[in-house]
DNA sequence: AATGAGCGTTGCGTACAGCGCAACACCTCA
DNA sequence: TGAGGTGTTGCGCTGTACGCAACGCTCATT
């Protein structure tokens, strides 16, 4: 829309994969020297860019700072923090919590057996979309044609023999998904890992973020995981009650074996 | 430089603070809704700016993935990071891997325990930049004239007695740091937490980035910890021969008790 | 030393892109 | 039903971002 923006905006993706020099990011842009030079030192200025020894540029620390703040003020992570981590206690396991973006999933935070880590390491790298429990309660709640959308333009890449393998198949796990309330990653992205997850509902009853329990099944197999998974929803419902200011119906449907009565 | 350009980034941090709508956007710029309109979307459609579902602003998710890809893109960390988890592997403490850039200090690699984080979690949090091994590191490399006009700049914050307190014992510190060619501090951050670091530098001598050993005192006293600084140099200056391309003179001036022989 | 190629940088006139205005569409309250 | 609050659109004017060309600098090359 405003195509000075647009270019400068342009500039960082590329620098991102490496540093490069003033003609080359003039170049990659389709503009004259001067005003690639312009809109670097713009983004100099407001710290995105960084000039390194040899003149090349290359991203700057305010993006760190920006990322950093940016997951710090989501909302949802710092409500769900506590609860996280009081699950962490109780099964000891790793804690995953997620949200959707714009036909991506992302970890916004993370509870290990000993430290919660703010900042998750895989953030910004390709979520693996088509087989994490969390992804998958994600994406079961998208309104259908855009599911669908979505869908056909993923890829499926075989992580393990049990990785979802094709769009249908997909959509058939989310309409399942979908359903029970609950999703699983039974050895689908890390041959000996599995997970199960659960998503919290904001106040419209969609879903607005999901979280998740992965072990390895040296640790414990996955009908032990399975177990936990009673367990999981009521954390999810925890958080999406205070989430959504208090009691909001938890949806949750059905076919849970034996479990807490009222909602 | 290019106004355009300057106030769609002005927008960023001003969102790091908390999602906003149009009417505080344009605000806050001093511009007309319209044109505030128009600097969002353009943001939006580059994935640094989400729209929430109360039509409400906040920072998107390509700026993670920036982050991300930027810190990956950091070639002296690619270079030490297995010489950090070998460290890490002899001595068991936590490896910092740290960087100096336009006045701030950023970690850039953490080695722990168990699992070695990518993206540092206090990242983009003001590091102390007074009293941490690294950065004494770091700044201690900077031009006089410059180290003089930055040590005025900082505050010196009191996390502890053994705080550096001013710009004057800063700068004194500084040019022991520099001369020794080696750093620590014995809980001037973190009353039970002692760091002891060394410097990693460019082909042409320069500090480029700085790495350290912390350990709290019920673990090993400062003492203790002293113990592993030639192991802590030894690194160091293998990273150092590794970055600039093998072997350039590795600086040890002097100061170190006995130790190995051949730079 | 002198030459020249390859960089980044500067100043400037012009064209066009971004600006603010005003009108509009939509929502929630009263 | 209206009033006040949002976000959105189209448009004419002006200011600003554009590309050009000239300059300065650092390295190689001769």
């Amino acid at each position: 829309m405003s195509q000075t923006v647009d270019r400068a905006l342009s500039i960082l993706p590329l620098l991102a994969e490496g540093p490069a020099d003033l003609g080359q990011v003039a170049e990659r842009l389709g503009v004259h020297k001067s005003t690639a030079l312009r809109l670097l030192r713009t983004l100099h200025e407001h710290g995105l860019v960084y000039r390194q020894s040899d003149q090349r540029y290359r991203l700057g620390a305010r993006l760190f700072a920006l990322a950093q703040e940016a997951v710090e003020n989501l909302d949802i992570r710092e409500i769900a923090h506590p609860h996280l981590v009081r699950l962490n206690e109780q099964c000891g396991h790793t804690i995953h919590l997620a949200v959707y973006e714009e036909g991506e999933v992302l970890y916004i935070d993370k509870v290990e057996s000993r430290y919660p880590v703010r900042m998750y390491s895989r953030i910004g790298k390709p979520v693996a979309i088509t087989v994490a429990a969390v992804a998958k309660l994600l994406l079961a709640d998208l309104p259908e044609s855009e599911r669908r959308v979505l869908a056909e333009k993923l890829d499926y890449p075989m992580y393990t023999a049990r990785s979802i393998p094709n769009a249908p198949a997909f959509l058939k796990e989310l309409a399942t998904v979908r359903e029970q309330g609950w999703a699983t990653d039974l050895g689908g992205h890390e041959e000996s890992i599995n997970c199960v997850g659960a998503p919290i509902r904001g106040t419209d009853g969609r879903v607005v973020a999901a979280m998740s329990v992965s072990a390895p099944n040296v640790v414990v197999t996955a009908d032990e995981l399975l177990t936990l998974l009673p367990l999981v929803r009521r954390t999810a419902d925890a958080i999406t009650r205070e989430y959504s200011g208090s009691n909001v119906p938890v949806s949750t449907p059905a076919n849970t074996p034996a479990e807490e009565g009222s909602s």
